[in-house]
RNA sequence: GUGAUAGUAGCUCAGUUGGCUAGAGCACCAGAUUGUGGUUCUGGGGGUCGCGGGUUCGAGCCCCGUCUUUCACCCCA
């Protein structure tokens, strides 16, 4: 036989691995709730199309995809946005508006792995559907931030980096831009962190020929503040998207996570189909990609036939975040443990150690015993490998009177107690 | 898709200019121990040195290919 190892770019969960997954996961989905969000989830696979609408065929080639025996061309879900806009779409003459919908979805991607990025992953989805307030943006910044500030990283150590994709074309078109030219820009500002100054120049000096659009262009990385922005921002459209931009960082203030946010005309989210404002989570040290991502895009359900329907919401995967957490010493101990393991002194007390563990199982604590004959320290040893909280003996003199030892691992105590009081007590 | 990096026990790693039957620590199993665990002592199992080919009297070590890892680029929904 030959030893098959786990596929490229995938993990193996181990019960240790395993309970700090639970552990990330069900912080998503209580931060979810107590940010009103109802969960939802979608088939693991969908039609390829459904990807290729939105994306174009080059997406194809960054995902898993399968012919099924009746000739239907399916696909591993990469993302999960477009199933949502699929099950919105269906029912949009039904729901009560606004749609607030979580889920966390195990997504795969045929792409190369490295840091932070692997083939199958989880990644936290919240999407507000069939609002086109600025305070459905701030909830859905705010909910991403409230679940990063809840386990404990603080605005010293993460930062929201917000913008404003309909402020920038704005701005765009009153330089003297084509919309049809606004994709170079936003690529070119994408890059603008990753590359020196000089690189910087000479990408721009090759993606803008004429000299005054470049001239205009130089400008935008001066823009640190949304007092900058003003200068800029000449037409009337640019003025309305960047008092909405205020308004947006106004309630995030007023939320309480202005500390986490902070304008930056860079944040342009690839060439995807943002429409508003749009936002980035990096940590501080910026030696990890983001650690979440989102923003507004109101002509999702378009693509799908749909009518126009207004959508702000934010993706948050678990591998970057686990490798900051880790970095950081954020990640709890989260050994898994038992409550009682249950020991007996001799083969005929077996029975009743036996039913001594079921009926505290009856009563919804974990209860263990061994599967051997051996002698009590052994059995201790078992019991504290297994990290039980408690050893309960049954011994030939106590059990006479119906009575159990029970001994707290931790501290060493122990005292004799009838076993209806102990059952009585769980 | 491009470029680099590494791969020896479950894990972390030694392994001499190519030379006896490939080692250590941790982990695991058992015994010391027939009414009390974490420490200790003793013993044991576990390897096609990622895989395939080549060079050589001889390869864990050198060469080629391939798979996988890690990192960067492309891309990033």
């Amino acid at each position: 036989m030959a030893k098959i190892a786990a596929v490229k770019g995938t993990r193996d969960f181990y019960p240790e691995i395993m309970a700090v997954r639970n552990w990330i996961i069900d912080g998503w989905k209580q931060t979810s709730i107590r940010n009103g969000f109802v969960e939802y989830d979608s088939p693991i696979f969908e039609y390829l199309e459904l990807y290729t609408l939105k994306s174009g065929d080059e997406i194809v080639s960054q995902l898993f995809s399968m012919t099924d025996r009746g000739g239907r061309d399916l696909a591993i879900r990469p993302e999960i946005t477009p199933s949502l806009a699929r099950m919105v779409n269906q029912q949009i003459n039904t729901l009560p508006r606004p749609v607030k919908w979580f889920s966390a979805p195990r997504l795969c991607r045929a792409e190369r792995p490295q840091k932070g990025r692997l083939r199958e992953f989880f990644q936290w989805n919240c999407d507000i559907v069939g609002s086109e307030s600025v305070l459905a943006d701030a909830e859905s910044i705010y909910t991403a931030i409230d679940y990063l500030r809840s386990i404990g990283l603080k605005s010293t150590d993460i930062v929201a980096r917000i913008s404003s994709r309909s402020m920038l074309a704005e701005i765009l078109l009153a330089m003297g831009f084509a919309t049809e030219d606004h994709n170079k820009v936003y690529s070119l500002l994408d890059k603008m962190p990753k590359v020196s100054p000089q690189a910087f120049a000479e990408m721009a000096a090759e993606q803008i020929t004429e000299s005054h659009l470049r001239e205009e262009f130089m400008k935008l990385p001066a823009l640190k503040t949304l007092a900058d922005v003003d200068a800029v921002a000449t037409s009337e459209g640019a003025k309305t998207a960047l008092a909405e931009l205020r308004e947006l960082f106004a309630i995030l203030d007023s939320m309480g996570v202005g500390d986490y946010c902070k304008f930056d005309i860079q944040i342009v989210r690839g060439l995807a189909y943002y429409t508003g404002p749009v936002f980035e989570i990096f940590d501080r040290s910026e030696s990890l990609r983001a650690i979440c991502g989102g923003g507004r895009y109101d002509s999702l359900l378009t693509i799908l036939g749909g009518p126009k329907v207004p959508a702000t919401g934010f993706g948050m995967g678990d591998v970057v975040l686990e490798i900051l957490l880790r970095e950081k010493g954020l990640l709890p101990e989260l050994s898994s443990t038992i409550d009682y393991f249950v020991i007996d002194a001799g083969a005929e007390l077996f029975d009743r150690t036996l039913k001594l563990t079921c009926d505290i199982r009856q009563r919804g604590h974990s209860a263990s015993f061994s599967y051997k004959r051996q002698n009590l320290g052994k059995n201790f040893k078992l019991a504290d490998s297994q990290k039980a909280r408690f050893a309960i003996i049954v011994g030939q003199e106590t059990i006479d009177r119906n009575e159990i030892t029970i001994k707290e691992l931790a501290s060493g105590e122990q005292r004799v107690m009838a076993i209806d009081e102990f059952l009585g007590s769980l």
